[in-house]
DNA sequence: AATCTTTGCAACCGCACCCGC
DNA sequence: TGCGGGTGCGGTTGCAAAGAT
């Protein structure tokens, strides 16, 4: 406080901006360029305060804006990107061209954090035998439920550590720590300074998390032959009686007594072969509905993981999320709507991608 | 048809950072 | 080195339009 304010409000006009206005500050900034947005307006003859111009040429008047109707690859983007840095929609803006930051929060505030909203709670009614969606929880569903949206306060970002309100504003990320395009599709926790400490397993958490886990995610494990479609749900992480067919190792040979008794830390787990390391996969129980926009995570969610494992879990989830076109050449040429479900088994090259993203798993879980 | 409620989005606000003086 | 102007960013608000009753 204490500070002038950027301009003189006394006499500014406010509120919508006329074509006129319009008109005068795109003559304007045509002739002169952009800048000096603070003597703009007087140049310009304009009763505007200088930010306000600017926000209206950036956000609205620009040329090379799209514009409207943000397509499915766009919103998918959107997502990822959210997930992957939080809720830095400029730099969010600057992976979707001809979008702005602005266009992009608004959109995420009115449509897709509740569509994660709606999918984290069909998550969890999942858990109670019901199908989630991500889709499930538009509009409609959102009247259904009597949600109010009006000028509640958006979602916070659980990746990024989203603020808690304007005026506990954190220090601006990309001032301070630039990050490149490609930091977006690196391992996510690669620009982070990596914990020395070994993660602090929470026992009681640990345990709630192997009370409940479905291994409905997906299975490179299951080998170069089709393998009869299977689900083991609940209670079952360490059940060898959920599936006659599954021989994948971890937990397999253990029942839940004997999982939450034998593996008492985290580390527990990952003694064993390494092959089997797999199965942590599923301790997130990655879950693909039949929608590559709908994975989500069924155990609990991913503040617990954090939880658990010290990490921001969202991070490493977006960036396995990244479902790159191998996989999708595997499930066109035949692995079905299942996605990654068991019984689809995508191509070699697909399988070996998830595999890929198994190791990173296991390499993200240790650092 | 009128009224109320909800939604979408343009615009505003305050804060933090950068940079020149 | 410190100060202040300029700018950028993200959260919040206001309001018109759409939908529901």
């Amino acid at each position: 406080m204490g500070r002038a304010p950027c301009c003189e409000k006394v006499g500014l006009k406010r509120g919508r901006w006329s074509a006129e206005e319009d008109k005068l500050l795109i003559n304007y900034i045509e002739a002169n360029g952009e800048g000096s947005w603070r003597a703009l307006p007087k140049n310009a003859g304009l009763l505007r305060c200088g930010k306000s111009c600017r926000l209206r040429w950036i956000n609205y008047l620009r040329s090379d804006l799209k514009r409207g109707n943000i397509s499915a690859e766009e919103e998918e983007l959107i997502v990822r990107l959210q997930a992957t840095l939080g809720n830095r929609w400029s730099l969010i803006a600057g992976h979707l061209p001809g979008r702005t930051d602005n266009e992009i929060k608004n959109y995420w505030n009115s449509h897709l954090s509740r569509k994660i909203q709606g999918s984290q709670i069909s998550s969890d009614q999942n858990q109670a035998g019901e199908s989630s969606s991500l889709s499930s929880g538009d509009s409609t569903t959102t009247k259904a439920t009597g949600q109010k949206r009006k000028h509640k306060a958006p979602v916070k970002s659980a990746a990024a550590g989203g603020r808690a309100g304007s005026k506990s504003r954190q220090p601006n990320h990309k001032k301070k720590k630039p990050i490149s395009t490609s930091d977006n599709t690196d391992h996510p926790s690669s620009s982070e300074e990596p914990s020395s400490e070994a993660p602090e397993v929470d026992k009681n958490v640990q345990e709630a998390i192997f009370d409940d886990i479905n291994f409905t995610g997906p299975d490179p494990l299951a080998g170069d032959e089709l393998s009869p479609s299977r689900s083991i749900s609940g209670d079952h992480m360490c059940s060898s009686s959920s599936s006659t067919t599954d021989s994948r190792p971890l937990g397999r040979d253990y029942d839940q007594k004997q999982c939450t008794s034998e593996f008492t830390s985290f580390e527990d787990l990952l003694a064993v072969d390494s092959a089997d390391r797999h199965g942590l996969m599923d301790i997130m129980d990655c879950d693909f509905d039949g929608d590559r926009n709908n994975w989500d995570i069924d155990n609990d969610d991913g503040a617990d993981l954090a939880a658990v494992f010290n990490v921001e879990a969202q991070d490493m989830l977006s960036w396995l999320w990244d479902f790159d076109d191998s996989i999708s050449a595997g499930l066109d040429a035949g692995a079905g709507v299942g996605d990654l479900e068991y019984g689809n088994v995508p191509t070699a090259a697909a399988a070996a991608r998830v595999d890929e993203k198994h190791d990173a798993m296991v390499a993200w879980l240790l650092s």
